[in-house]
DNA sequence: CCCGATCGTTACGGACCCGTATCATTATCC
DNA sequence: GGATAATGATACGGGTCCGTAACGATCGGG
């Protein structure tokens, strides 16, 4: 049972979310940094450096200052692999987890109100 | 009949959406000027800098700065108005036009493949 | 006319991000 | 142990964006 929605209905649910988040500014994060995000609390973990920039077809310099954002902003933290002390994991945090589930409830919200069109 | 989507869908779809944005690598739109694109292709003409200042609850540097950007890609156009000469009329592109349809496009394809979770 | 109000733009100092190249640290394999 | 590979972080030069403040151009009322 896929999601049914019509292309005007994607773009007036686009532009609302949108519209939302500029005004309410407190997330400030780039079309990447969501990606990254979103990245982290959806897929498995664990998640590396590497993985990430695989995964979004970017260098790992871009992962890097991204996590350092977002590690700033409390939505991410960086933790040393104890079994590869190459690696380095990332880790979720309550901050983020109730950003990212504020992002869900507002896009249900947005997407309640769009009408038949 | 409101448009029902469950939060992990939503979350999986922005998700997916914000990967193949950034994939493509061609609209490195920020949030702001994601929002004041849809807001200039979907709300009806004419759109002012202060009108869609006032609409994001931004500063008028902003909206000037993203419309050069904009223009620089050729998403949109400027042109005073012949009968106040004070405003700037901000007008649509066939290339605008078609970034939008291509949003559009996607964000559709994408929910579509959005199974029942 | 001229003065105030309104429009969009520009200047400035600071912050962030990009891509490339390089670095320090750690693991692996002979 | 020493050479090699892999990982994430950093340096650098260039670009964009921000918010505040100021600016030139234009309208409108007295």
């Amino acid at each position: 049972m896929p999601l049914e929605i019509r292309p005007s209905q994607a773009l007036r649910l686009w532009r609302q979310v949108h519209l939302d988040l500029v005004r309410d500014g407190d997330s400030d994060l780039s079309a990447r940094q969501t990606a990254i995000l979103l990245t982290i609390y959806l897929e498995l973990p664990p998640h590396t450096v590497r993985g990430l920039a695989a995964q979004l077809g970017v260098t790992k310099p871009v992962i890097t200052r991204a996590l350092d954002t977002m590690g700033k902003l409390g939505l991410v933290t960086r933790k040393r692999d104890d079994f590869d002390r190459r690696n380095v994991v990332i880790q979720r945090t309550v901050a983020g987890a109730l950003a990212v589930e504020r992002l869900a409830d507002l896009v249900v919200e947005r997407a309640r109100e769009m009408g038949g069109s």
